[in-house]
DNA sequence: CTTAGCTATTGGATCGTTCCAATTCCAGTG
DNA sequence: CACTGGAATTGGAACGATCCAATAGCTAAG
């Protein structure tokens, strides 16, 4: 395989020297337009590509960023990487998107990576447990890292936290079960003792302790089979609940599949509210009502903070929190729209 | 901000030269033990972070491989998108995602970014339209680039392209409902003219042909959302049907939700067949039969061809199949599990 | 006609690695 | 003790861009 042109060649073809070349490259309005244009011909004419490596080998910046997922399959995260992704585009920046799978040890695999190949940022939503060294490290770094959507569970505060308020989610979730006349609402889904489990918690702890209600939880892990297996064990153990708040969607459509396996319809009988609306929320049969997280504005929002930072240096608060939103679908309602 | 050290430093702090250290990062075996031993302290003294731009520089391959999908919110290609990914990690390559979003410009524009970032390979579903340059550049490039799941539409022959044996996918649906006593039965969803879906259409409607069989075929996005619409126009305008094999799971989950809103169960009295086995298809009420596409076994395949290709210079065929199965359910048979 | 003051262009040094040929080291041999 | 040969180590060139200070080209003023 031939050797890859470069500035040199392209100098060499348009009669000008490899200097002129870089300035056309990076679009200065030195040049004068006749010249720009016969560079941007030879460059044309014998396929340049731009080498990457070797300007940032130079000149620090390399304009990409690292996105670390923990798990890239849930719909919620998949939504924001994307739309992170399409708004750090916008503004002239690549982003490496990366799937831990839960894994701590690929996660550490995966920063390292991205750290060798240059991102000028990082963006992480943490897998649990592992080395916290991995972040002891990346903090030394002295590189804009920030987390999102999820805490990691040792060094919380080695960076800038962004996620959404679900505390008052969880409130606003709890309050309009009860005004739909339910009564004893369960928790479904989540695992026990994370930060995330706790603040999806909270609200309806809280508004259930005010009404001296009994509190019933069943954890488990987040994902739609957990909720189909939790519709069963509801349904025997727990015959008095008439309502659930879900951890997450997921949770909550595998909860009305389950209903729905055992015959038992969604609605007015039985209420369920779910987390994080993804779009499967409204096409769901019934539609499932959910604590709306605008995951396209905040991945909007976390980029721009990350630019900020990037490029002003502004370092953003340690802790932002977007709001949420309920909304009410037949679910809950029991009113087919 | 201060200065990243570089093997120079480590070099003094390690009383060694360079070269030395660059040997030891490279695993050579030629370095004595107790050598190794003090580079790495230093190393680890000093924080020494490798900078792969430069050796990039020197060193042609980059151990990256880009991967653009046009839709990466639809699972079956997050599922294909982590799994490529973790495939390729296991043999020390880290992959770069990005979601084109069926937009052709901006998948051009990430290809280029990619190009420019040194990746030594490329794997591409392709979104469709857009200049067909993009691709004859990408060919010149002499860049080892597979299209998958996807062929583009222009200049279909520059990569070889795998995908699965849609075709006996189709007529296994085709039968199998058959077999269970439907006898009209539609195809609902994929947009008219594409490749892909001509493939999933072919073996229904040379089933039905076979059969002098009346066919229905309402086409449209491959979303949840056109699946519910669909369902509508079908219990309106087509009432003798009584099967539909669905484009894919998305629009067969949206048909099942549509259904169910006006009251119609699915399984004996309509049977649903889907294409690709997302996961949710098995957790879906009813369970949802489909055309399974081992996925995560696919993407290993495609990362060992990529592989074989990058690193021996073996070119894969023009044109790979892997091989399909159908997994009838509740929602093709009627028979709770 | 010279020259100041621009603008447009240029050559050389530089970034942090790898590669290569050359050198040093050292144990073993005659 | 000189010499040999292999292992371990080394210095310098190279990769392809950017940056900077210097220079060439040009216009308008003196």
């Amino acid at each position: 395989m031939i050797r890859r042109p470069t500035i040199l060649d392209v100098a060499a073809r348009a009669g000008v020297s490899k200097s002129t070349v870089s300035l056309v490259l990076q679009g200065s309005k030195q040049v004068r337009p006749e010249t720009r244009a016969a560079v941007e011909q030879a460059m044309a004419e014998i396929g340049y590509v731009y080498n990457r490596a070797a300007a940032n080998l130079r000149s620090a910046s390399v304009g990409l960023v690292g996105l670390v997922i923990n798990d890239l399959r849930n719909p919620f995260f998949t939504e924001f990487a994307t739309s992170l992704q399409m708004a750090l585009a916008a503004e002239g920046y690549a982003t490496v998107i990366a799937n831990s799978d839960e894994d701590a040890e690929l996660q550490a695999k995966l920063v390292g990576s991205m750290i060798e190949h240059g991102v000028s940022a990082l963006v992480i939503s943490p897998a649990y447990g592992g080395p916290g060294e991995t972040f002891d490290q990346l903090a030394r770094t002295g590189l804009p890292v920030m987390q999102v959507l999820r805490k990691m569970d040792e060094r919380t505060d080695l960076f800038p936290f962004a996620s959404f308020d679900y505390a008052s989610g969880s409130t606003m979730a709890a309050r309009h079960l009860m005004e739909q006349g339910a009564r004893n609402i369960a928790f479904v889904g989540g695992l026990p003792g994370r930060a995330i489990t706790r603040e999806r918690k909270s609200g309806w702890r809280d508004t259930l302790k005010a009404e001296g209600l009994a509190e019933v939880a069943i954890h488990g892990k987040s994902s739609r089979a957990f909720g189909m297996q939790a519709a069963g064990e509801l349904l025997s153990d727990h015959p008095e609940v008439d309502a659930a708040i879900c951890f997450n969607d997921l949770v909550a459509l595998g909860l009305m599949a389950g209903f729905a396996r055992a015959g038992r319809p969604i609605g007015a009988e039985f209420r369920v509210v779910g987390f994080d609306d993804i779009e499967e929320a409204q096409q769901a049969w019934p539609p499932l009502s959910s604590v709306a997280c605008d995951i396209a504005g905040f991945a909007r929002d976390t980029a721009a903070r990350l630019l900020a930072w990037m490029v002003e240096g502004q370092r953003p608060a340690p802790e932002l929190r977007s709001p949420v939103q309920l909304v009410p679908r037949m679910s809950s309602t029991g009113i087919p729209e």
